[in-house]
DNA sequence: TCAAAAGTGTTCATCTTACACCCATGG
DNA sequence: CCATGGGTGTAAGATGAACACTTTTGA
């Protein structure tokens, strides 16, 4: 195959796209990685990521290439920030828009990546070195969702559709380090009118079966145009 | 003079900054905007920015083409948001890394750019049609401003270095778009504990004259470290 | 002496925090 | 019948919101 050639008047940086994605599994908040199987930094692991396409918006790019390397869709997704110190790169100067993004970790079990790349959920406490500048990266990522966390009902976006309020607990709890006082937590949270009470329970556990709750996304947007407040 | 070609492999968007600068006048807060001078969008004003240069720092082009364009230096900049849409420059994919930024309009009054183009301020109800997708861009720059005025003493940057509690008041106000309660808005905003009250008074000013304070950096750099909130 | 803004406290309602026990269920 | 987590209320303290008058100064 011919290699296209591209010109221009002045030297260009490459630009591509990184993502942060987030899952929550029983007891931890892990990130999911892939293996990089080219130079520089072969073998080691990255944030899902890579170059943008004439064409396609920088989100778009995020997107196709968080399906790519990782056969995830449909996610939450948002812009985090924009890297683009001219040595993060040892090839040469690639300026990386940085994505973060929010699974269910339930609907979304460690798999393969729909290319060869080896996909992988880590721990915060278990991760490997990183390729790149990720590692920052990925401190600001946490901090965007911690900061996120306190304002904003993002936390549906890492449980199932139906979840317990303990389960909600546990996740504020994770991602903000703290413990929190259980009947404190429920009416806050209950408070913010946003939950739907379901007439399911859990089911297979050994003992009392906690009541199922439904994010109201209509409520949620109501209420955030009138600009309610959503302070945990 | 010889044009130098750089050829890639993969066809590669360009690459630019832009700055939302804020400044407060008076009773308005107004936006910095360059005219400019080359198409497209000739003659039409735009936000101050331009092309990234090889070898330098996204930051680093932002202060740049900032102080290329309209002479700031050393003022309070910060990252705001990417823009890739694939079609928001006519003549090719150009990738904009938006930064906002504030400056004390007193001690920056309109000038002259430094190159030969017209920089002037605009009040928000007088606003020109503006280049791109600037227009676009502002908006989430206001919208970042109101947002984190709330939450981050980043007032200061806008008034003189000495500056009376009531001018701060109308920043809020003004900002905002609301109006506060001028009992409420001195207690809370001297409880944050980061204004030194200086012995100096308003000057000039044919009514009972207001003291003047400071912003406590160290201070506030301090209770920043132990993680103190700063809502208001 | 007047105009204009500076400066200052209190009350009431709301929200936050701390805290402990009974209940339902499955094994 | 026991172990496990589910579910619930109250009181005390802190915070937020509403509200009006006196003081100082220069013109």
């Amino acid at each position: 195959m011919a290699k296209k050639k591209f010109t221009y008047e002045y030297e260009r940086p490459a630009v591509t796209t990184d993502c942060v994605v987030f899952g929550l599994d029983e007891d931890d908040l892990k990130i999911l990685l892939i293996q990089r199987d080219i130079k520089p930094y072969e073998g080691q692991w990255a944030l899902p990521g890579g170059f943008i396409k004439m064409g396609e918006s920088v989100d778009d790019c995020a997107k196709r290439e968080l399906h790519e390397e990782t056969g995830l869709n449909n996610i939450y997704l948002e812009q985090l920030y924009t890297f683009g110190s001219p040595n993060r790169d040892p090839r040469e100067q690639v300026i990386t828009i940085a994505y973060f993004a929010l699974v269910n970790l339930i609907d979304h079990r460690p798999q393969a990546a729909t290319d060869a790349r080896n996909a992988a959920w880590f721990a915060q406490d278990e991760l490997p070195s990183l390729a790149f500048d990720h590692k920052e990266i990925l401190a600001k990522a946490k901090q965007r969702l911690k900061g996120k966390l306190k304002y904003e009902p993002i936390g549906f976006e890492l449980l199932p559709k139906k979840f317990t309020l303990t389960q909600m607990q546990h996740l504020y709890e994770i991602i903000l380090e703290t413990k929190i006082d259980k009947r404190n937590f429920r009416k806050k949270l209950l408070k913010l009118d946003i939950l739907i009470e379901t007439n399911e329970v859990e089911q297979d556990v050994a003992r009392r079966a906690a009541k199922l709750y439904k994010f109201d996304q209509k409520k949620y947007n109501k209420l955030t145009k009138q600009g309610i407040n959503f302070e945990i």
